[in-house]
DNA sequence: CGCGACGTTGATTTGCCTCAACGATTGTGG
DNA sequence: CCACAATCGTTGAGGCAAATCAACGTCGCG
């Protein structure tokens, strides 16, 4: 059941018996199924999700309607809107399932009362934070200082698996261009390689 | 000496006098001169910087040579490579001193060992990482998702100090735009105000 | 079967970049 | 103290990456 998290957990810190099953009797586990919403903007994130099976997405939505995705979430991945739920304030983004998932969630009394009883997990989280933030600065980077070929060619390069998971509207959408834009993109790739 | 930056702490964790003296003991105080580089790309960053008073700014070069700037830090502000700090690996960005610093740094064994001795900053540097991920998240959907205009017109609003201290090409490059296009877009907002 | 989701293609437009030239201001060495 | 170099902002001409809009083909599925 906690198979694969506590797998994750004990890449970051040790825990004994005991504190693991106080762990354990902080989580949630949820079935979710395709198309539906864990997070809708303007609602105030109540979770950390991690994903042991399944697909979900985080994105937002810009004055225009159009989507930008943050995040595709896939085993093992965490996804949740840390602005709001650290600071208990309204989303701005949502989070969709992609592929029917079952997730294990933990709420913010609990987050707050597993840090009181075992403070190492306190450790763990800053870590699982500071490569979150790693992860976006060069996701930053890219977007400004790269053209859209190169970031897919990046993209395909990263996330092999993904790539076959996901529609390509959907990737478009990632890489911050429009889906007619990447199939041009696509045709050029082709084109060039087979000459 | 330490005045600004216990209070910056304070905000987050409560210290005893016995703590507090430890924390002091693991950091170093040092002086900076403007266009001198605390980092630079491919080094290993190793410390983690406050700013008491001045101004430094982080950055990276695209492949063009062309600049865009990751952060403006001012009084009050950490700067660093978390990536390359936390992972002890080469750094990809630039850090500059644009005014004549004071700052306050602990380095990579210190920080461990500051943990080690006072658990309670596992999490202050757990909010101070987590916060930084809600602004970087901010700023990448506003790159993405907003014009220039905008962007400028939200940087003013946020940071009204720093665009009087900030020279507007630095802004420029903050923004993702060239020095030009700025000139071009102030020009436009003065005139459509006047009318 | 027919509908909706997905990908492709072409025509047109646009936001922003690049390059080049030109004042204004500041700083600096002779 | 002047002269000259840097640094900074402005303006214009031309170009390009990517968006928008519209139309069309192809699946898979209720």
């Amino acid at each position: 059941m906690f198979q694969e998290i506590d797998n994750y957990v004990s890449q970051c810190i040790h825990l004994t018996q005991e504190e693991l099953h106080i762990f354990h009797s902080l989580l949630n586990v949820r079935e979710v199924r395709k198309k539906s919403f864990l997070l809708k903007e303007g609602e105030i994130c109540n979770f950390e999700a991690f994903i042991v099976s399944g697909c979900v997405r985080s994105f937002f939505i810009d004055e225009n309607g159009y989507e930008t995705i943050l995040q595709f979430a896939v085993e093992n991945w965490w996804v949740s809107d840390i602005a709001s739920f650290s600071e208990q304030k309204p989303s701005t983004i949502f989070i969709e399932v992609m592929d029917d998932a079952r997730i294990i969630t933990i709420d913010y009394q609990s987050k707050e009362e597993l840090f009181r009883q075992v403070p190492k997990f306190e450790r763990l989280f800053r870590l699982l934070v500071q490569r979150s933030l790693g992860n976006l600065q060069q996701r930053f980077f890219a977007s400004v200082s790269q053209p859209a070929l190169e970031r897919y060619r990046s993209f395909l390069d990263k996330y092999p698996a993904l790539s076959q998971r996901v529609p390509q509207n959907q990737i478009a959408r990632y890489l911050g261009i429009s889906p007619e834009f990447l199939s041009k993109i696509r045709k050029e790739m082709f084109h060039t390689k087979n000459k």
